[in-house]
DNA sequence: TGGGTGCATGGGG
DNA sequence: TCCCCATGCACCC
């Protein structure tokens, strides 16, 4: 089908790459050619198309202009409660002032776990998700967010856009993400399946990355199931996170107090969904196949709990994890093991905040024997126990060394546990590290590897990539090995940390990039000889060229093809030739006959096909 | 003497 | 500056 750009100034038939704009009233997104889906991206569409349109308004408070009443910056405006417009920026840091005074969690919670959520006495910054209709959230916007936008589709974003939205998602590493502090707490699985956990409402948090704020991308790792790290502790009513009831106020005094009211800028409530209930009307149909990290659902030492810590799971993992449809799991944390977790010792070091948050309360060093499940179903006992250390403590499982074994783990690997209600059963799964190569990972048959969560043996070789055709991003986006989220693993050298968004962006291999330098147009190179070779010395650094497709006839004769910015038509060049970042036919010096965008393009269809199967094999 | 245990140390956030 | 935590290491069996 032919697709033309929705820009209406623009409506170009041909793009190297077509991209999804504003979301349509109807289903489905606006169609935007490269450029102009830049703009959109890039938060400059209005800026650049509808300069001279009316409609512009200041922002309140910043006097940022904004282009009201177009469907385009749909999103990056709201309506002030004083009257006029703000940008979304504005309006949030307003909003969540007008927030701040809300409190709090009445005593009538049930108290029940998984169905509450409490209030840290004294802390009057903690607020319920319950209250959300009360504090100005406008689930109607909510709703036209979602509707344009795909909750499971990463790619919306794409990558490209990541260095023009402010520096905001591109740099905001997920794992950084922090908890929302300060603002709803958690886990109120009936109340999810009435709003927040609706298609809708799953969606919107997806949504709201959308505005293109930092902000988002707290919320858009909250994902479909996200999670609120702000479970209130030490309550009465609080629920132990064992059906075992595992209470200790220990932590009471220790609840850092930076933590509270510092944070106010979520303009949207989080999906206050810590769990996933298998088989609900919640989830049917809206398995989030997205790694999030998920703050816990809940933990005496939430408040303490590092975004590092938290689990890591896709959704369908999540089902994964239980076969039994009326269980409710609960991920809790993950640690990334270390060369001494993994090693010959069998001692397991828990993050503090963790154990001490969802691990029952041990107030003797000796600790308890705690029994944990493996992905299996095979059960574990370990010794749950601290060492004092420096006036703290020092959590560790002792006697890990066969299951890790069992599981093949390695350092680097992560483990994760999580929680399956009701039962409070511990479950301990787990996921290779992207340098582990191991026999689970020869094992992937769709040859995906790494990255991987795996939680259920009879799905063990179900993997989170697995048997997807289409969503090339998101399938990336899942395929992406894990960075390593600590500190180097078994060595003290530097390295590179590559995070999981730059890996989606280095789509590229070394190789591949050296094909796309190209010297400076200014630069004079200087030859010099190294070992009988000659090499190019350039004072200025490489510029990347424009990528070219190299074809081969079967006489052996060699082609180069490049694609015209103009009007994307290819044209056979010289296999020596360099060209600049942009082309266009009329810089085809090479031949006279297709130096103009209105020359017909040399190659049929069929001859294009095939040139891009070559370009891909190659 | 080697492995296990408990604590100390120090890098790093 | 404090605290966490990876790991070193001394001590014990």
């Amino acid at each position: 089908m032919d697709k033309i750009c929705m820009n209406e100034v623009c409506q170009a038939t041909t793009t190297v790459e077509w991209k999804k704009g504003w979301g349509l009233k109807a289903d489905g997104f606006a169609t935007l050619c490269y450029n102009c889906g830049t703009a959109y991206e890039n938060l400059v569409y209005c800026e650049t198309f509808h300069l001279k349109e009316s409609g512009w308004r200041e922002c309140r408070l910043c006097g940022k202009r904004i282009h009201c009443g177009c469907i385009a910056s749909k999103y990056l405006h709201d309506y002030l409660d004083s009257g006029g417009v703000g940008c979304v920026s504005c309006a949030k840091s307003l909003e969540t002032r007008s927030i701040r005074p809300i409190q709090v969690m009445s005593d009538d919670i049930p108290n029940e776990f998984g169905k509450l959520t409490t209030n840290n006495i004294g802390d009057p910054q903690s607020s319920v998700v319950e209250n959300m209709d009360g504090i100005g959230f406008d689930k109607g916007k909510l709703i036209q967010l979602s509707k344009t936008m795909e909750a499971k589709d990463p790619s919306y974003y794409p990558q490209t856009q990541k260095a023009g939205r402010n520096g905001s998602i591109g740099q905001t590493k997920q794992e950084e993400i922090k908890p929302p502090i300060g603002e709803s707490s958690i886990c109120f699985p009936n109340q999810v399946q009435q709003s927040v956990g609706s298609p809708i409402f799953s969606k919107s948090d997806t949504s709201i990355a959308r505005e293109g704020v930092k902000d988002m991308n707290e919320s858009l790792a909250q994902s479909s199931l996200g999670f609120s790290l702000n479970t209130p502790l030490d309550t009465p009513n609080s629920v132990p996170p064992f059906s075992g009831g595992f209470v200790e106020r220990r932590e009471q005094n220790k609840v850092p107090p930076f933590q509270q009211g510092q944070r106010t800028r979520h303009i949207f409530p989080k999906p206050p969904k810590p769990c996933l209930t298998i088989g609900s009307e919640v989830n049917k149909g809206m398995i989030s196949q997205v790694r999030v990290a998920r703050p816990p659902a809940e933990g005496r030492g939430r408040n303490q709990l590092l975004p590092r810590y938290w689990p890591r799971i896709t959704d369908q993992e999540l089902q994964q994890l239980s076969g039994d449809l009326n269980s409710t799991i609960v991920p809790l944390f993950e640690k990334v093991l270390s060369a001494s977790d993994a090693g010959r010792i069998g001692r397991l070091v828990l993050p503090k905040a963790c154990a001490e948050a969802y691990f029952p309360p041990i107030s003797h060093s000796e600790g308890l024997p705690l029994r944990i499940q493996d992905i299996k179903g095979k059960e574990w006992t370990f010794q749950f126990r601290f060492w004092p250390n420096n006036n703290s403590r020092m959590y560790v499982l002792e006697g890990v060394t066969p299951c890790i074994q069992n599981m093949q783990l390695q350092a680097g690997d992560t483990v994760i546990f999580s929680r399956i209600d009701p039962g409070g059963q511990l479950v301990m799964g787990f996921r290779k590290a992207s340098n582990s190569v191991d026999m689970e990972d020869s094992q992937t048959s769709n040859g995906t590897h790494s990255g991987e969560t795996s939680f259920n043996g009879a799905n063990e070789n179900q993997h989170t990539c697995g048997g997807r055709t289409n969503e090339d991003t998101l399938q990336r986006s899942i395929c992406i090995p894990e960075k390593k989220r600590t500190r180097n693993i078994g060595s003290k050298s530097k390295r590179l940390l590559m995070h999981t968004e730059d890996a989606i962006e280095l789509k590229l291999t070394w190789e591949e990039a050296q094909e796309l330098l190209r010297p400076s147009s200014s630069a004079k190179p200087t030859v010099v000889m190294v070992e009988d070779h000659e090499f190019e010395e350039y004072d200025e650094p490489p510029v990347f060229g424009k990528r070219t497709i190299f074809t081969a006839r079967s006489s052996g004769e060699q082609e180069q093809w490049a694609q015209c910015d103009s009007c994307s038509k290819w044209r056979k060049l010289p296999v020596e030739v360099l060209l600049p970042p942009q082309w266009t036919c009329t810089d085809n010096l090479w031949d006279s006959s297709r130096c103009l965008c209105s020359a017909p393009d040399e190659l049929n269809l069929k001859e294009l096909e095939s040139l891009f199967r070559v370009s891909k094999v190659l």
